[in-house]
This record gives structure tokens, sequence and C-alpha cells, in this order.
DNA sequence: CTGTTAGCGCTTTCAG
DNA sequence: CTGAAAGCGCTAACAG
């Protein structure tokens, strides 16, 4: 491996010249500058991050981490456009990313990165473990809360507008005719979905309808399917469904056609998220979009402040605006008749 | 941040004896080694990787690298679901993953992880720039291909059964009394996809099924949709469909349904990969299983035995089996009539 | 068994 | 403007 002795020795210059020159300082002379610069063209030369992060005690590196069980990745496209906007505004920051999936059982066993000190902070996407957290607090890494499933104080959060975007869904499907909404959701002890819960009372209550228990079906994420059958049993049927997720609201689907119904004409839908499958669904889904490289992106922008220490550390909350994606799963309820 | 020189200090020893404690060697005292690591317990105390890495030139680290504009992550589950093979076998060897998307137009701008020695090794999945691979190759960095989408020397690399899963496929449908067979693909430029061309046409010759070039549909991963609805224009319709990814069947899913047409009583489907969408598609489609998984766990296997010089670096190609999984979109020719 | 010494690749004083 | 020296946290060779 090439050094910057090397190129110093080549240069007939001290290694501390040559760092200079690399590091464009103003104490080189220009021509000195120049000459080193292209003997390290010539030589292909990058100085190696390890001398540097070793004396500057920075790593250049930020950790992403989920949670190994809910699949992140392949089992919901949601987490995996987050990744990639993360990606992308750490590799223009010149920041490597490390990939971590925590496992529920690891304990107190953290990820080597955390442990061996070779990130400058991390990004904590989804679900993840309290006791997780609290370690990293104590260790006084510094952290960045992306769309978590539970609150938390004095760490930066980025959040996802869930009440005001259930909101829209809602009255969207209210001015429609829609009186009789069901509400399918994962678990509703998770912060996100009770949000959105939150969001669909609210908007009832705008327009005096009254809230009914029965229209309300929560519990594990891919069980919109069995959500939307007993929805279909019930005397007074929905005409409409909200989903507080498409994958919910596309398990929704597959029930509906084993019903023998028809999306819009015999029941309405509409989804959160905006996942591709969403568009790809038949009818395309009507959805509330998230934008998830966003949430991804600002997490590290936010993230990056706090390790550069260029701002005074409070902890802030983000919102990250939603926006309603009109497709073909929602018709109006007079068409019902 | 406490040091191995703290802890030196505290233990009333030399670093290099806390060091020698810490590594388990033998040249320690019984009793030294207990008292250390009770210190270093006491102090939750971890090396740093820094300078252990500077000393012994390795980073513990392997980068992963995908192609950015292919959407790699949210926009194709199977390559996520390799990811997450990936990370699982790297954590369980103790490296860190780095996670880096590379854009097409980064010409001779290689990520940072490679210009500044960051990693160990790479490996490279899917889709990846010729003139990257080259690049990588010059400076000697070690690396694996997973599934790459076109041949090449001297590099190992991981491969699904492409040839053989087509096959698997067709003979399948053939059984079922299926004569006529559409294919429709991604790109046939591209490696995977021609293999699973020319698994089709082995088995139509096993069973003297003429080859007819009007049945073939080839082009952009999302075109499933255009290439059935164009199969179920011509004079002599396929009675089923091999389709090269599951994207694309459950494209053309919607193809057959805008036709008023029925899965599998007028058209049968038979995908390949097997992503989870499969078994949620209505009808559930009848795919070849690829172990997406493993595909990436013995890549990691692989490129850490030339990582850690445990061999002799011999590439090898290694072929990862598939399996046929049945569901419900494929039923016997003879229900047609 | 233990400690001293040197050095990995780089940056940063500070003296020249 | 340049270079010598010291040191980041750790390990290894060697002497004691």
């Amino acid at each position: 491996m090439i050094t910057i002795k090397d190129i110093a020795r080549i240069a007939n210059v001290s290694p501390s010249t040559v760092s200079k020159a690399l590091n464009a300082r103003n104490d080189v002379s220009a021509d000195t500058q120049r000459k080193i610069m292209q003997i390290a063209q010539e030589y292909n030369f990058m100085p190696s991050a390890y001398g540097r992060n070793l004396k500057n005690k920075t790593t250049e590196s930020i950790g992403v981490i989920f949670c190994r069980e809910s699949k992140p990745l392949s089992g919901n496209p949601f987490y995996s456009r987050v990744l990639e906007g993360i990606e992308g505004e750490l590799a223009l920051n010149n920041y490597n990313l490390v990939l971590h999936l925590l496992a529920n059982n690891a304990n107190n066993n953290l990820p080597k990165m955390i442990k061996e000190h070779q990130v400058d902070g991390v990004i904590l996407v989804g679900t993840i473990q309290q006791e997780f957290i609290v370690e990293l607090e104590q260790r006084d890494i510094p952290m960045v809360l992306v769309d978590p499933k539970t609150s938390r104080e004095n760490i930066s959060q980025i959040l996802i507008d869930n009440e005001y975007g259930a909101f829209m869904a809602i009255k969207y499907l209210i001015e429609y005719g829609h009186k009789r909404i069901g509400f399918i959701s994962g678990d509703l002890k998770r912060e996100s979905f009770h949000q959105r819960l939150i969001g669909y009372k609210k908007a009832l209550k705008l327009y005096n309808i009254p809230y009914d228990e029965d229209l309300i079906r929560a519990g594990d994420l891919e069980a919109g399917y069995e959500h939307t059958k007993h929805l279909l049993t019930l005397e007074s049927k929905p005409t409409a469904i909200f989903a507080t997720n498409d994958i919910n609201a596309i398990y929704g689907y597959k029930a509906v056609k084993e019903a023998h119904l028809k999306i819009p004409e015999d029941i309405s839908f509409i989804g959160f998220d905006d996942i591709d499958l969403a568009k790809m669904a038949s009818p395309p889904l009507t959805t509330i979009r998230v934008y998830k490289e966003e949430l991804g992106s600002i997490a590290v922008r936010n993230l990056l402040n706090i390790v550069k220490g260029e701002e005074d550390n409070k902890a802030v909350k983000i919102l990250v605006p939603i926006r309603l994606i009109e497709r073909d799963s929602v018709c109006s309820y007079e068409k019902l008749a």
C-alpha cells in the first residue's frame, strides 16, 4: 500500500508537507502543492482513512440500525426507501454507511460498530428496543430516530405526519359520501398507528359522524386480510376502508376479491405510505404518500449536525409532510346505490 | 474515551499486558488476566478498532455494493433478501457491513470506502458496470460477485441455477399439458435472463415442442404488463406464460385481468424468484424459489476466505440450487377445454 | 510472565 | 514556507 511517506520521498519533501498539500492548507507554496498533487494523481494515491481517523478521533462513518425481526428490508419496501434516502445523503456528505440489523435477542450484546467505536453516530429506524436506545444514550452515542414506534425524550426524531395524513384520508372518503369507514391497522401500541387512529377520529368528529368501535381492527401487519374479512361480515358493513398502511390494504383487497366484491364499486380503499406496490395493485390504490427518502435524508442532515457539533445539540422533532395520491380505489358512496 | 492505557494505569500493568490479556494470549498469568478483564468490565471498556486496524492493516469491514439506478432495495425485494443474508453472515463473523449504492454516472469517482481503504473486500450484487469492476481489480480489492448480469473471469461468483430453474418450470408446465408457452423476461442481454431462456429452450426440445420466436418477449423489468397484453393478442395464444421473474408475472396478472380472463383457468403463470409478493398475489403464484439469503451468506463466506487468505485464492463459481414452489397459478391444459 | 520499544498512516504543533 | 517530532490506540518483537 502506498502511503503519504512514499509520496513524500518521491516528491522530495517531508510527509507533513504532503499532508498539508493534500488537505489544501495555506501554508504550502503553490508550487510544491501542485507538484505533490500531481505525483499523488500519478500514483493513484488516496490517503488512508485509518491514520486520519485515529488522529482526528472521527470515523466518517454513520451506523444505520433496523430491527432484524421485522424483515425491514425485504418485508417492507417502506424502510428500504428510507434506507436509500439515508444512503444518498451520506454519500453526498462523504460518510460511510454501516448497516446493522439488530436481533431482538441481542440483549447487551451491542453491534460491533458501537462497541468498537467505528461510527460517529447512528440512525435508528422503525421499531427498536428501548433497552438498546438506553444503552446507546449511556454511551453518549449521537443518534437520531426515524419513524420510531414509541416516543422518547431528548433524542431527535424524524416523524411522519401520521395524524394529519389519516385526517386527510378520512376527510377525502367523507367528501366522497362515505360514513361508515373501516379502520384496519397494525398494532395500535405503536405510536405511528395510534396517531393515525387519532387523525381518523378527528375527521369523523369534524363531520359529526359517530365513532364506532366495531369498525376498528388492529393487530398484525399482515392481518389486513382477516380484518377486512371480518369487516365484510358486519351487519352494517363499511362502505370504505382506511388501511393504516398499504400492505394491509393489499391484503384487504384479497379478502374483498374472495368475497366476490369489487373495488371500488362495492367498497372503497385508501392506504397509507404509497409503496411501489400501491400503484401496481388492481385497482391502483389511492393512498397517503409518505416521502420516505426525505425521512432518511433529513435524518442524516440532523445527525451530521450533531456529530460535527455545528449546532446546539437540542433534540428536535421534525414532521415530514405527506400528500394524498388519488388513484382508482375510491369512488363515491352514491355510486354504490 | 477510555483506552487501553487507562486500563493499564488502573491495573498497574503495562499497556501491552492489557492488550495481551484482552486478546487472551497465553503469555499472561491467569491472575493478571482475570484482574484486567474485571477492570475492563467494570469500566465498560472495549478496545477501539481504530488502533487495532491501523496496526493490523485490516478493517474488519466488508463493502456491499449495488447499482443505485435499479432501486435495488426498494424496487426489488429480491436484492433486499440477498442483503439480509449478507448482513446476517457478516454479523456472525464480526465484520461490519458498509453499504454503497453505486451511481451510474460515478465514472472514476470511486466510493469513499474503496478510495480510503476502509474495507477489506467487497461484494458486488446484481448489475454493476464493467469499468467499476475493472477498477477494483486493478486495485487488487478482493471481491465476490453475486448474481452478476454479465460474466467475468478470475472473480468468484455466486450464481443462481438459472438454466435448470427455467428448465424445471417449463417441464412442469409441459407435464400439465401446455404446449404453447409464452416467455416474458427482462433484458436478455443479462446473463441470468439469457440462461433462463436456454433452460426454456432445452425443456421444449426434450419434449419435441417447436420453439416459436413469437412467444418470446423481453425488455424492461416492468414490461410484463405489455408483454402479456401482446401475447394475448396472438392468433395462436399461449396457454401458459413463464415469467423470468415474479415482478414480471405480477404485472402480467394485471394484463390478464384487464382482458377479463382468469388465472389459471384461462391461462397459467409460473414465475421465478419467489419474492414475498408471489404468495400474496391472487392467485398465489407458482414459481421457482431462489434461496436469496443463501446467495448472500455464501458470498460472505467466500469473500472472508479470500480476505483472510485461508484458501488458495482460486476464483470459484458456485451455483445455488433452486426449487419449484407449487401454488395456484397453474392448471392443466385439459381443463381449459 | 511482564514491560519497553517501535511503529502502523496520518496530522499537528512548533521551531527553523 | 518547510520539516522534525510527537502522538492518536493498539499490537508485536524482544529483552528482562
